[in-house]
DNA sequence: ATTAGGG
DNA sequence: CCCTAAT
């Protein structure tokens, strides 16, 4: 009666395309950008043009393809000078326009990060750190791009395509894509991120172009170490200081747009702007953005990405207007979360510095990324692989001599598929809405990354690619990969992989992904490896998006999370570095469960159950009616029963929330009566027969 | 592992 | 929802 009549969506997996970030150059290192702005430029632009497209194309924001570096104000001039063409797909963005925050680039001191964002659905930002001098991009960087995904990957239920657009896309602007020369990292452990995953979801399904989502889960975890880069060589540390910090006080106001990318180094509260369309400050801010589960995304997005602030006083500012932006309702994801952490957080990222061996440098700028929008995997005969041998880093050229070079180009990422509920009477903007709700609490505990060899999930990550079979361009033309949600675990370090140059931090695992409240509800696939996956008609069954086992069970393993910072030595020129930004966590820290309201045909359950069986008997209670509702406990039941019997004593103005129906809170008081009577008998008399009421 | 309560 | 204490 009260329930809506609802409708159910369900679509499985979503391309997503690889979005472009902006670089973003670091206010403090003026002369650092300088040397790079010239090859920045190049990028910049490239990524503004495409970036500008792909915003224009969302609903509620006029794109600007520039940002605006408030703290140096300079600008970068991005002027979309580049020919969206050859943006690799422009799809048209069905859902929500992915965060602004999502593109920086960072410039300390000599050494760049370009933090490349793939696709919203990824969730993941990936740094990409180039010597400054390693000239155009190449191969190297895109097999890097690979490799830190493959690195993050676990095991995906789902598949992705994944495309490696924007690296790829500038440099075919630039015109090196071509030419540029692959780093070797084939082998041995190079390749380890790696897993198998049973099934994939079929890819039909909704489009959700870039839509940004981003992981929420947390940012916070405070706990874990930001992310280092290291550098062989001890000659230059330099602390890495990733710019998102968003102050408010100190950046300037701008108006949205236009000109350029902004690089603004302490402060951009935005961040990095990005988002290409907006931005002035204040565009840059949540207002701008049209929901609120977007503002919060970004903000907690933010705290992740900067990890390593070293010298950032705004953290006050930002925490308020963090709050102030997640006041909202409908953030209840992790806005506890976050305010929580932010003390720890702070320290850690006060903690971070960076180091980089070789005392080399590492330029942001984007050379040369250029990315067609080539459709899948493109598989390059090995043997025409380009072997980087400037590359090199001795020890890994050593241990494979004969390096071939894997190209792939990762055009979209599929995401896990998502149920969704909604009420017939919704508009499509609350469908807008739940779809961007459902995707955040999807990605919420990070994400992973499955390859898929011919449709078959490739498990073992510690294989080569070569041993995968993967190096057979044959089979990367059926090479697919996947997304799925849940705490990146990252294969054995990169460090392997890399040498000695690349490092990673040591996160903690990321708590598993869980599922939007309300109504919403996520689920991967099922497979066989993954049973919870299942759907249940029941209104309290457990809709939770499942973990892929292997993942969750395999935490001591270095997280994908981690974020693996590399160094390269300054001369090698191919060596790119690519850094997923995690918010690395603490074990020991966990992350507070998502908030998850109940809806009302669980409190109906519940109220069904409890007057049955009585207001002690919590874990009978969770066995009757919420079984199948794996992220419903007996405490959380329990406590909910306490906040149904205080909704109902309370004035209906009072109460805050989905709405309960009167009738649902009579019962409670009705049921809370009786039991309370009972349980006064109890005590007073020996145990007898268990009364039931009404039943 | 549960239950009860305070936070 | 979390955390604790007491069962």
């Amino acid at each position: 009666m009260m329930l809506q009549k609802r409708l159910d969506y369900g679509f499985s997996g979503c391309q997503v395309p690889a979005m472009l970030c902006f670089p973003k150059s670091a206010k403090r290192k003026r002369s650092a950008r300088r040397k790079v702005e010239n090859k920045q430029l190049c990028a910049i632009d490239l990524l503004a043009t495409v970036a500008g497209e792909l915003l224009s194309e969302r609903e509620n924001c006029a794109p600007s393809p520039q940002c605006i570096d408030k703290t140096s104000g300079t600008m970068n001039t991005s002027k979309a000078s580049v020919n969206p063409d050859h943006l690799c797909q422009k799809e048209p963005l069905k859902i929500e326009p992915f965060d602004q925050h999502s593109c920086n680039d960072t410039v300390l001191g000599l050494e760049v990060a370009t933090k490349r964002q793939i696709s919203c659905g990824s969730t993941e930002h990936l740094h990409i750190l180039r010597p400054k001098d390693s000239g155009p991009a190449s191969l190297s960087v895109k097999y890097d791009i690979s490799d830190a995904i493959a690195q993050e990957s676990k095991t995906l239920n789902n598949r992705v395509d994944i495309s490696y657009s924007a690296a790829y896309a500038v440099a075919g602007r630039c015109g090196t894509e071509r030419n540029l020369p692959a780093s070797p990292k084939v082998e041995g452990d190079g390749l380890t991120g790696f897993q198998e995953s049973e099934n994939q979801m079929p890819g039909n399904g909704l489009d959700i172009n870039a839509v940004s989502i981003y992981s929420m889960e947390d940012s916070m975890d405070l706990d874990t170490k930001p992310p280092a880069l290291v550098s062989s060589d001890s000659s230059t540390e330099v602390p890495v200081c990733w710019n998102y910090l968003p102050s408010n006080s100190s950046l300037p106001k701008q108006e949205c747009g236009m000109e350029h990318v902004v690089d603004r180094d302490d402060d951009d509260n935005s961040s990095g702007c990005t988002h290409l369309s907006t931005i002035t400050n204040k565009a840059c801010r949540p207002q701008c953005i049209g929901n609120h589960q977007v503002r919060k995304l970004s903000t907690l997005k933010y705290w992740r990405q900067a990890p390593n602030i070293l010298k950032y006083s705004h953290f006050s500012d930002y925490d308020t207007e963090k709050k102030r932006s997640l006041h909202g309702k409908k953030i209840y994801y992790t806005r506890q979360r976050t305010q929580r952490s932010y003390c720890k957080r702070r320290k850690l990222f006060e903690h971070c510095l960076v180091s980089t061996s070789n005392g080399g440098m590492y330029s942001g700028d984007i050379p040369n990324l250029c990315e067609m929008g080539g459709i899948g995997v493109e598989a390059h005969d090995p043997c025409t692989a380009v072997v980087d041998t400037n590359d090199a880093s001795s020890s890994q050229t050593e241990q494979s001599s004969s390096y071939n070079s894997v190209k792939l180009r990762i055009k979209s990422f599929m995401v896990p598929e998502l149920f969704i509920e909604i009420p017939e009477t919704a508009t499509v903007g609350s469908l807008k809405q739940t779809v961007m709700e459902a995707v955040t609490a999807f990605l919420q505990g990070g994400m992973r990354i499955g390859v898929l060899l011919q449709g078959k999930k490739v498990r073992d990550d510690n294989k080569t690619l070569r041993q995968t079979g993967i190096s057979c361009s044959d089979k990367l033309d059926n090479l697919g990969f996947t997304l799925e949600p849940g705490p990146a675990q990252t294969p054995p370090p990169l460090t392997n992989l890399r040498g000695p140059h690349f490092l990673c931090l040591d996160d903690a695992v990321e708590p598993l992904a869980r599922i939007p409240p309300g109504a919403l509800s996520i689920e991967q696939e099922a497979t066989d490896s993954t049973p919870q996956a299942v759907r249940t008609s029941s209104p309290v069954s457990d809709h939770e998006p499942i973990h892929s086992p292997t993942d969750a069970s395999s935490l001591d393993q270095t997280p994908a999370d981690k974020l693996a910072l590399v160094a390269l030595p300054p001369v090698s020129i191919e060596a790119l570095a690519v850094v997923p930004l995690r918010k690395p966590r603490h074990p020991e820290h966990v992350q507070r469960r998502i908030r998850r309201p109940f809806s009302v045909a669980e409190v109906e359950a519940l109220v069904q159950a409890v007057e049955k069986l009585g207001t002690g008997r919590w874990r009978d209670v969770k066995l009757r009616a919420f079984d199948s509702a794996k992220h419903r406990t007996y405490v959380d039941l329990k406590d909910k029963w306490k906040t149904l019997v205080h909704t109902a004593r309370i004035s209906p103005q009072q109460r805050r929330g989905e709405p309960v129906p009167q009738e649902l809170l009579d019962r409670v008081l009705s049921a809370q009566a009786y039991w309370s009577q009972q349980q006064a008998k109890l005590h007073a008399k020996p145990p007898a027969a268990e009364p039931c009421l009404l039943l």
